[in-house]
DNA sequence: ATAACGCTTCGGCCGCGGCCGAAGCATTCC
DNA sequence: GGAATGCTTCGGCCGCGGCCGAAGCGTTAT
């Protein structure tokens, strides 16, 4: 009653979110990339001509945005928004009761470095924003932050221009609270171009059917010599 | 399927804001009060005994919290990340497609002042925030911010000490984005302790029934001196 | 051309979950 | 004590919405 407008439109967007196959569709593009239906469709397990169903409702809402190709059609998440909202529901539902949590081999690698829709997140994610905290790159005074000119420079010299092309107004430094660490870490342009220059220095590689990423031995000693990080 | 683990729960919680009456419920306690049964009962436009089961939902998943008190039950959010969690979604939620927006009198006193959970938003909110921005009280890089030491001079000097009492270890400087305005403001334990403060100096007062909060002939001169604040 | 593929639309089934009336516990008031 | 109030539990109704099979449409492959 007080805040109609607002109280109808909330619920219609949670509601969205609020179904297994869909929550699976959007879990599955949290990382960024644009899947085809049939994908979606896998991942939420369910039918394709369900899945369907389920994408046409998320476009409708904007919740994702589709792209034609070929006889295939991508989708992805519509904006970071979205990944923003799932991530902090995501964040509500580690501090529900827990219910019996079979936590699988699969959970394990998601809890050690997986990625959350451009960024990295994760024991690595935790570790990368404290190392740069560490060194005065960035300062994440109280939870928010800041990237000082000695990180600026830093960056370049692994390869990461963050001047280069706009992207927008997109903040640089955001942060994001991590599910599975309690704890935030690096999101924002800073997080997506980290993240991206990982993948092209082969540190890390996406493990297939996943949101976790593998370390590879080299990104092991890179990290470890670049950062000073060492994962258990 | 990938990662079934968070998907679930995801879906779970989102269900549970995705139905209209306890969205209703939960935009009510937006503000951070604690309101009683039968008040959310109405906030939400069901019966008292319907209403009873979405609380037991709600707070069975402690989205909610629940305080006896008398013959009455006080319910509340359960913690800022639920706050939080819905923020965003509404965020979302302004970006979908709009049906007609019959932009009444109840949403626009909406847009000019209201609180968000424990802190300021709409026009106001911005308002501050841009001030606190301009004078280098807060650093507002890129959408994170920082309290300055003048900043922690100045706040001091309107009644506001951030040292007394660290309520846990709350983020000093959060930022929160406005749905209306589409532009971050300030909440954290400075946005909560600016929005308590106002209330106790007179400048501004809540409006019964809704999260608009208006904005006193006192207040509107103290903001001007204060702040140099002119809402149209 | 014909077939295979990817995706969507349509139609009908079915079950989960929201809704209220009635009844059951508390607590407070007189 | 009894009555009123605040809230919850129980039981049954009902409709919304997710699900799949079948069919349709457009693109690509051979």
């Amino acid at each position: 009653m007080a805040s109609m407008v607002s109280g109808i439109t909330l619920a219609e967007i949670a509601a969205l979110i609020g179904d297994v196959a869909r929550a699976n569709i959007l879990s599955a593009l949290m990382d960024g990339r644009a899947l085809t239906a049939s994908e979606l469709a896998w991942h939420s397990g369910v039918s394709p001509q369900t899945a369907s169903g389920h994408l046409a409702k998320l476009s409708g809402a904007r919740l994702i945005a589709m792209a034609r190709q070929g006889r295939h059609r991508y989708y992805r998440l519509a904006s970071p928004e979205v990944a923003q909202a799932i991530e902090a529901l995501m964040a509500v539902a580690s501090f529900a009761p827990k219910r019996h949590r079979p936590v699988g081999p699969r959970d394990k690698a998601l809890r050690k470095a997986r990625t959350c829709y451009d960024h990295l997140a994760g024991r690595l994610g935790i570790a990368l924003a404290d190392a740069l905290t560490a060194r005065r790159h960035v300062i994440l005074s109280e939870s928010a932050g800041v990237l000082t000119d000695e990180g600026h420079r830093f960056l370049c010299t692994i390869g990461i221009d963050l001047d280069a092309g706009q992207e927008g107004k997109r903040a640089i430094c955001r942060t994001c609270l991590d599910w599975s660490e309690r704890r935030p870490h690096l999101a924002g342009r800073l997080g997506a171009a980290l993240c991206r220059r990982a993948f092209e220095l082969g540190w890390i590689e996406r493990i297939r059917d996943s949101r976790a990423v593998a370390i590879t031995p080299g990104g092991q000693r890179s990290l470890q010599a670049t950062f000073g990080i060492e994962l258990a």
